[in-house]
DNA sequence: ATCAGTTGTTTTATTAGCAAAACATTAGTT
DNA sequence: AACTAATGTTTTGCTAATAAAACAACTGAT
């Protein structure tokens, strides 16, 4: 199957990832010092004063961003809503690179953050579910990871990528 | 901790997802076809003949594309490589939202897609090892999934964005 | 009050990725 | 030979996201 009407969604995602960081670093300001403005943004994500005010203006034009009277600015109501799912799908993700694949945090973290607003509602969720049951007490859910990272150890050899991934995977189109 | 230095390795990744889909394309199309030139590459991506030819024209000239002495596209040693490595992160990924998320297959080729390229071989690695260790018929995987998938038949009500993943995963910043 | 620093905006330019249109080349048909 | 279709390239224009630089407005210290 021809990827043809799959790969373009890509382009039609609303939220990209700079918005994305533009609209946590929002958030992550109000949290740390109170406020935030156009500068503090900048600073943040360390791109200049200039390229800041563009984007932020584009986002108070979506609606997503609010200026004060004194050009403090604020996530409205989707704005926060949009944080929020990416921050949910961020933390899952890099729980389950991290505590589930072992995968040292820094990769982990740049994974996550690479993906988080690119995962849909559903796969979030679902995510969450898996990551939940995975990383309680449940006993099942112990001994399987307790033999999972067994494995993990045996196979540290193992590189990628790996040529037998076809049979494994009964790969099509190769 | 502000993300700063982490979010920008963003853009420094050397595959970009639409160079991902050129590149795939001429591999799909090599093996449907047999060839593939600039228009075969068009219409698979369901994009202009300029278009894919300025792209192709850049692959060229970073020796991830060939040229046949008439006009006919092939892809390099490296290029080769980069095809492999997306294609098994894409089966990876499509296979653990699918299989066992139990994500229906349209979304679960969508979020590969959008995945694909940006993991690390690290991370497509691990994954790999965990899903084929999930699927297997290890039985403690077994009664591990067949306890997971009894928890989303009950779960199936819940909504996402979940209010209470702050205390699930201790995130911080919120 | 003046001078320096911070802040926000605008303008100009760049890059990746696309469309649309014009153009040249080649292949096949009649 | 001429007409048509397909192919490949180039040019122009667009958008998102950046940098850099210029500028205006405010803040603060001396």
């Amino acid at each position: 199957m021809m990827a043809s009407d799959v790969w373009k969604e890509y382009e039609s995602n609303e939220i990209s990832h700079s918005v994305a960081h533009h609209l946590t670093a929002i958030h992550e300001l109000m949290g740390d010092q109170g406020y935030a403005r156009v500068s503090d943004v900048a600073r943040a994500l360390e791109i200049t004063r200039g390229s800041a005010s563009l984007t932020l203006k584009a986002l108070k034009a979506r609606g997503l961003v609010v200026e004060d009277h004194n050009k403090f600015l604020k996530l409205s109501e989707d704005g926060r809503r949009i944080v929020d799912s990416i921050l949910a799908k961020r933390a899952v993700v890099r729980k389950f690179l991290n505590e589930v694949l072992k995968l040292d945090e820094h990769q982990a973290e740049v994974d996550a953050c690479k993906v988080e607003h690119l995962l849909s509602a559903q796969t979030g969720g679902q995510l969450l579910h898996f990551v939940r049951f995975l990383l309680s007490d449940d006993p099942t859910a112990r001994q399987f990871l307790a033999e999972f990272w067994a494995k993990l150890d045996q196979n540290e050899e193992w590189q990628w990528p790996v040529q037998d991934v076809d049979q494994l995977f009964n790969m099509e189109s190769r």
